[in-house]
DNA sequence: ACTAAATAGATTGATATCAATAGAAATGAG
DNA sequence: CTCATTTCTATTGATATCAATCTATTTAGT
């Protein structure tokens, strides 16, 4: 019965090709390094662009909403948030209506940089676009966020 | 002319909310948190049972093309599969026919695990497809395909 | 007011991700 | 056959990601 640990080739398969989670990894990882590539000059990550781009409020945000937001563990906006303090892009400030929190703020050389990104994301963006059907990127966005 | 690097709000509300590479890195952490969950009781993540599963063929496959159906970094790749090393669930083996190459093949209890792991999958995925509306996964699937 | 519970972040440790670079081996041009 | 080029992988350094755990602060129950 030693065989029966092993899994058939065919089950392979068919997990490869129907895996959900697989199929949205591999997309992430591709855009990732799209937007990554177009986004270099602007010297920012797609990460970092999407991070600073929901920054951009009138009232600094707190970390957890960010966190929830973006989908991301609070950890690891704790994490990202340190090389855009390095950079002065982001200033992360005590709250004074509550000392446990802290509020999250672009300066105003973070706003600079985030304006010269836009364009970049605008022409990206419009390019993957269109190697979606009409009306695929509405549908798009709305299974995955489904799944989120 | 101070304002002219200010990004009003209402374009980070359309980026936050069209952005595909945004949404599409939201559902990946999603569904990497969702997965994970449920394979730990396996001893293996998402991205640890994507990879596995893509070495259980007839033949050890060298590693670009497994890096390439991951979509997926070489270096990433490299990375990766050192855990999996340590654990006894993979071996990496010159290619005799090209010394340059590496073989990846599945170890007896890699395929166990595999096995154990494959159960969690099946129950996983099926909770997550009927999040979807009817012919929803298939046609998301495509969407995402035609973003790699 | 006091104390227990809940909440907001930070830190640590492990893995994941990729750019830049380097090494070794195979391939091709001559 | 030789050498330049190409191909395959590894290493390094930086950032990204999360679980587990910790501290500080606020809130709630009494």
């Amino acid at each position: 019965m030693s065989n029966s640990i092993e899994i058939p080739f065919s089950t392979t398969l068919m997990v490869r090709d129907t895996c959900l989670c697989l199929h949205v990894q591999r997309a992430a990882r591709a855009l990732a390094r799209l937007f990554d590539d177009a986004l270099r000059p602007a010297g920012l990550t797609n990460g970092q662009f999407s991070l600073m781009m929901s920054l951009n409020r009138p009232e600094p945000p707190p970390m957890g909403p960010v966190a929830a937001l973006l989908a991301m563990d609070q950890t690891t906006l704790t994490a990202a948030l340190k090389p855009l303090q390095r950079k002065g892009w982001v200033t992360v400030m005590e709250n004074p209506r509550d000392r446990r929190g802290r509020l999250l703020s672009l300066t105003p050389e973070g706003k600079a940089a985030l304006a010269r990104a836009l364009p970049i994301w605008e022409s990206t963006h419009a390019m993957i676009d269109g190697k979606l059907p009409e009306g695929g990127a509405a549908r798009l966005r709305q299974d995955l966020q489904a799944l989120s």
